[in-house]
DNA sequence: CACTGTTACTGGTACGTATTAGGAAGATCC
DNA sequence: GGATCTTCCTAATACGTACCAGTAACAGTG
């Protein structure tokens, strides 16, 4: 049936077979049937040498000749499938994946994993990322440093988020945590609250810088002057909730962190001093909810379109490589979320 | 700083900035350094050369030439992120990421999405997978002839799961369900049930084929003779179900499917027919419970090693890859979960 | 019959890498 | 001072494909 040696097929086999060059076999392979210069005779000879031997081409073979690998990197710089994380990054990669196969090209997972080994971006100096045409990137611990590098090198490259880098160069596509954080403060004050406590997760990340200047804008437009705006690591009581409604605070805007711990521990101590959410405080999150917690709820906010900016980066990175634009940032709506955690501002007594 | 002809850098670039010929910095780049032909101070100079222009190897002619790119692929007959059978594909993802970076190679993720739109492992005869070195295939709904075809090239592919190919050369790494079943058996007539029910998926998958024939097996060896065995779509009604009790069946072995509909409806039926599982009924489930469930229980039954199953095919494809072996299959064992949904035989009135 | 045009192909080369065979220069030995 | 051996390097080639330039054969035209 089948030679001993198994080597594979290649165009130059199938030419000998028909009885042709293998310059023939290429044309009848990729021109275009309807208006070739290979007559059909040919053609059908051809096609069945093709057949007779289980013809497929070889890609590496094919990019090599045409520059392009169809590959997309997608770097991570946490684990890719982090099992605690999952719903986190499940969106982000979902999105990646969806675009790069609708768009023709294959996917090369990177991941920082083993850093310390030297797997990072670099490899003893070498650019890993390169054996892709491009790369998205992902991740909230990043490097600065990998970055600047590769932006230095110019690599082509997107960042899913907004990052900053000292070349200035750096494309990506965010999620408009500015704009969705300011309209969730002209909700609460439309609500009536006037008395604002905003817990931040206190790191100097650019979402969170986004979220802040949001809501300062919305303070600002919304004529709500009072404001206590607090860095809460851990220590979130009861006792310190009540304090705060004490003060006058009638509503709390909590920044999400990477384990949601500060969204929680405020529902367990508003459980524990049983202070109703929203008959005694309204409370909207700054992105999507943990959706692990013991008692999940409704929470009002907004949700961060995490699919379609994965999508959008691999758009985007695409165009680069067509050459269609040099650098582009990209902010994509956050649709408010309604939720049941935020109600009218209590008049006081 | 960069220049403006973005063409990534060659061999021929190093060697003209290096002074040197292609050939050598070829050979700087792979002869082991320990007891290299090449002197240091030119393995000095063309390694300063490969950094100061980001030179990568470009896979594509690595491997035309039949060279290693350290690039595994990961081939998967559904899409790689479907949101709602995440659960059952995490641990296999997250086993290959972790073996495929624990051994420095990288991922390349090639999806069917968009099969009919001619990207199936030959899109217009080209086999995408060859750009990696060798390939991973997992996935419920395989096609028979593109892994013949597959076999038939002979390009290096492990199977997560055990697979028939007509060739018969397909190395896997497969769950032993025929042990686990049987042992599930086992477990059910020790604890005196002498009429069992088989709930089965219907299909004749190999998963399917390997389940029922280790339950054959276990009623052999425990001697339990009688056995109804039936083959349920959907109606699976409680009326069904009190039937089946009162012929005298006391135990139900449950084959998962997909979307594990057939345990969830057994569930639900038993609700409504106030039959208590496993006061009633025992019921043992051959594989993971579902996870998505409305009123998640304790299945008794065995679980399927998914993480360790990925790991040891990425293990195997790297050994045959290695040229240590030809071509293997292995089996993992399940370990049996106790659960709470089986108890001994009411003795019968 | 010389000419132009068309049809149906083929030769040759480039893509970037790995590898083999071998060459030039110097060192070592007698 | 030749012979032999090392050391360090290079030329050449192969891998499989795509595509350009070209050619041989033949048909049509005047």
């Amino acid at each position: 049936m089948n030679t001993q040696k198994r080597r594979k097929a290649t165009q130059i086999d199938i030419a000998r077979l028909a009885g042709v060059s293998q310059s023939t076999v290429s044309l009848v392979l990729n021109e275009d049937p309807s208006r070739s210069q290979i007559p059909a005779a040919t053609r059908e000879r051809v096609m069945d040498a093709v057949r007779e031997l289980g013809y497929t081409a070889n890609p590496a073979a094919r990019s090599l000749k045409g520059g392009r690998n169809r590959l997309l990197g997608l770097y991570t710089f946490e684990t890719v499938f982090p099992l605690d994380q999952r719903d986190f990054y499940y969106p982000f990669l979902a999105g990646v994946e969806e675009e790069t196969a609708e768009r023709g090209y294959d996917l090369v997972l990177f991941t920082s994993a083993g850093y310390d080994q030297g797997r990072g971006v670099y490899a003893g100096d070498v650019n890993r990322l390169k054996v892709a045409d491009g790369c998205v990137l992902l991740g909230r611990h990043i490097r600065r440093d990998d970055l600047e590098r590769l932006v230095a090198e110019d690599f082509p490259v997107v960042f899913v988020g907004r990052r900053h880098v000292e070349g200035g160069a750096l494309s990506f596509v965010a999620a408009d945590y500015a704009a969705a954080t300011r309209d969730v403060v002209l909700r609460l004050a439309a609500l009536g609250h006037r008395r604002l406590l905003y817990l931040a997760a206190g790191d100097q990340s650019e979402p969170s810088q986004d979220r802040a200047s949001g809501y300062q804008e919305g303070l600002a437009e919304a004529g709500v002057t009072s404001d206590e705006r607090i860095i809460e690591p851990d220590g979130l009581t009861a006792d310190r909730l009540v304090g705060w409604l004490a003060d006058g605070v009638t509503a709390i805007v909590v920044e999400p962190t990477e384990d949601d711990r500060v969204a929680v521990a405020l529902q367990e101590a508003a459980a524990s001093a049983r202070v109703g959410i929203p008959e005694d405080v309204s409370v909207a999150l700054l992105g999507d909810p943990p959706t692990w917690s013991a008692s999940p709820r409704d929470w009002a906010g907004f949700s961060i379109p995490r699919t379609e900016m994965a999508r959008a980066a691999v758009d985007m990175l695409i165009n680069l490589l067509d050459g269609q634009a040099e650098q582009r940032t990209l902010f994509l709506p956050c649709p408010q979320v309604t939720g049941d955690s935020i109600a009218p501002a209590r008049v006081r007594p």
